[in-house]
DNA sequence: CGACTTTGACCAGCGC
DNA sequence: GCGCTGGTCAAAGTCG
């Protein structure tokens, strides 16, 4: 890997614990540096070892933990804010990607694929792999752009990244 | 042979 | 109350 070891700690927004933050060998960091979260400006700065033939670039950053929401452009969709619920950790990247998965350190179970009123294309549900994680995954294309992913992570890993 | 993926069914929440 | 939608389960299939 290139320059990256990333601090994920401005990704805090939602008010609890971040997943990322015992992470700081996150193995994701061999394809991501991440610059100026949880400031105006979300930038991350793709590219290294592994993925330098899907040319990450232009990616989003959602913080979906709190009041935003990935899907606003989609609003007959019923899941997508829940008032008065207890809201989970979520946090949502949106990257440019040709591969559906992309490895961030962690091992991932596949337990579902739903295909989604809002989009073309199913969208696919992970489990963290380790025993008892109770992190997981969901990823899906982009509706508008198919050369984006998606993807979407909830709760915290109560492990290290394995790899 | 074990681990993982696939896929349809099932369930619960929400809007009408 | 009903129907729609998203999320999860679990049996069967596939792969290494």
């Amino acid at each position: 890997m290139t320059t990256t070891t990333n601090t994920f700690s401005s990704l805090e927004s939602s008010g609890s614990d971040h997943f990322f933050e015992q992470s700081t060998d996150f193995e994701v960091s061999d394809f991501f540096s991440f610059e100026g979260w949880g400031n105006e400006q979300q930038s991350m700065d793709f590219g290294s070892q592994g993925t330098q033939n899907y040319g990450y670039q232009g990616t989003e950053f959602y913080d979906i933990g709190g009041s935003s929401n990935i899907q606003n452009e989609g609003e007959n969709s019923k899941g997508s804010v829940r008032n008065g619920k207890e809201k989970k950790e979520r946090v949502a990247f949106r990257m440019k990607s040709e591969i559906d998965v992309v490895d961030d350190g962690y091992k991932w179970r596949k337990y579902g694929k739903k295909m989604v009123k809002n989009s073309p294309n199913p969208r696919n549900y992970y489990r963290c792999a380790v025993d008892s994680c109770p992190v997981k995954k969901r990823v899906e294309r982009d509706r508008d752009d198919m050369k984006y992913v998606i993807t979407t992570y909830e709760g915290n890993h109560i492990h290290d990244a394995p790899k």
